[in-house]
DNA sequence: TGAAATGTTGGGGCG
DNA sequence: ACGCCCCAACATTTC
């Protein structure tokens, strides 16, 4: 009998185009599938209520497919305790790319795969600039992704917490109006109906929140519930999709470079920016309360459904740290904790990239309009009407900017302004001056 | 993957 | 018929 292999599944919770998993099944070896949970109470980075709440479901829907064995505790001396245990022959796993690869390689008997990105990052050199990136990405050869290992022999099982045991799911259960299925399988259905529907009209219909006009990928990727490598084979027909996972791909291989990027500027000198701590804002902000429509209705579809579509992030993005000046790290936090699929990668990118200290990023004077975007991406107002129902009997006309609006208009559409529905926290254009001259006094100190 | 400010052009109203 | 003004539409520059 062959000594068992422990394939250590951590964001890649999938059978298919499963590397380490694939090669553990290949090596006619029984295999041990492990998740394992470690809280560190203190750390910046610990999933949010969101995310845990996806990561409970996902791990009922993986334990469906795999007698997955789920433990606690800190990731090396967990790892160390099975390999015991099991007598195992060594522990599989995919790289994440960070400093903890190098650690469970140097301490177990242990090998690492590349299976969550395109193309491992040191393959490519480090861009700071998409578009070269991008070239440089298209000119690698991305293999066919595997299938699911055709047998997989299952070792002896262990003793196991129950997914319940982990207590991902937050107290208050304020998901309840979520609309997502995690698990493998609903990732590739996902995938399938956006190929069939969706991804031909990507291209324009992205843009739109009020359309279904995004894959909805976004948290089954960050699980690992799908790979990048299926993605991009499937939808290799369409540039515009393929683009926006060459942009993931980016911002991975960026934070492998740049690892202290989640908390500090990648433009250092961004350090010395006089951000304004303002808590109170920073609240209305996060509860969808700012006065401005189209803020508020990303805001409140990311409480409520745990995701916001990509163009309202840049526009509630760009209000935060440029209408507001606040910091981008406390935005960053805000999604982080709220986003089904936050991802430290793809946030870190995000946030600097609008506040203009990352890398390609929007220079500081790239400011949007909050009323304008409204205008242009909600033009029938169906997106805001849907988050912001106090709103939903005022003319589009003013549907953007309901302070415009005449006291007749109002009252005919049932809303006191600064009542039933907040005044606008700042004037736009008063507060696109200001960050201007922040910027440029600031610039000039330095 | 912006938007405002400024510049240019050309058609139409009008004295 | 002509010049003048206005301003929309578009282009370019600037933040």
């Amino acid at each position: 009998m062959k000594k068992p292999i422990i394939v250590w599944f951590q964001n890649d919770l999938r059978l298919s185009d499963h590397p380490a998993l694939d090669a553990a099944a290949k090596s006619g070896h029984p295999i041990l599938p492990v998740y394992i949970c470690s809280p560190q109470d203190d750390h910046p980075w610990e999933p949010g209520a969101a995310s845990r709440w996806w990561l409970h479901y996902s791990l009922l829907a993986f334990k469906k497919e795999t007698p997955l064995v789920i433990r606690k505790g800190p990731i090396l001396s967990a790892l160390k305790k099975l390999v015991r245990e099991v007598d195992a022959e060594a522990v599989y796993f995919h790289y994440q790319y960070n400093s903890q690869d190098t650690e469970i390689l140097a301490e177990l008997p242990s090998l690492a795969f590349h299976g969550n990105l395109l193309c491992p990052p040191g393959e490519i050199r480090t861009y700071q600039v998409f578009t070269p990136f991008f070239n440089a990405l298209q000119k690698e050869i991305i293999t066919q992704p595997l299938p699911k290992p055709a047998q997989l022999r299952w070792a002896k099982r262990v003793p196991s917490l129950a997914v319940g045991d982990l207590k991902l799911l937050p107290r208050i259960p304020w998901y309840k109006e979520f609309p997502w299925k995690p698990g493998e399988d609903y990732a590739q259905q996902t995938l399938k109906r956006f190929l069939k529907s969706g991804a031909k009209n990507y291209a324009k219909a992205r843009d739109y929140p009020g359309l279904a006009g995004t894959s909805l990928l976004s948290p089954h990727l960050h699980f690992g519930e799908i790979s990048p490598r299926q993605i991009w084979h499937a939808a290799k027909k369409y540039p515009a999709y393929i683009r926006q996972i060459a942009w993931r791909e980016f911002s991975y291989h960026l934070l492998a470079a740049f690892p202290k990027t989640p908390l500090s500027p990648l433009r250092e000198n961004f350090r010395t920016f006089p951000w304004k701590k303002t808590p109170r804002t920073l609240r209305l902000w996060q509860k969808g309360m700012t006065g401005f429509p189209i803020v508020d209705a990303g805001m409140r579809q990311l409480w409520h459904t745990g995701w916001m579509h990509n163009r309202v992030r840049m526009i509630v993005a760009s209000f935060l740290v440029k209408d507001l000046l606040i910091p981008w790290q406390d935005g960053a936090k805000w999604f982080w904790d709220t986003l089904v699929d936050a991802d430290l990668a793809n946030n870190t990118f995000g946030w600097q990239w609008v506040a203009g200290c990352g890398a390609d990023a929007a220079p500081y004077f790239r400011i949007f309009n909050p009323i304008l975007q409204g205008e242009k991406f909600d033009p029938k107002g169906n997106y805001i009407r849907r988050f912001v129902p106090e709103l939903k009997n005022l003319p589009d006309k003013f549907l953007h900017a309901p302070w415009m609006a005449s006291p007749e208009v109002l009252q005919k559409a049932g809303i006191k302004l600064g009542v039933t529905y907040p005044k606008p926290v700042v004037d736009h254009a008063q507060a696109r001056k200001q960050a201007l001259e922040a910027f440029h006094r600031w610039q000039k100190k330095y």
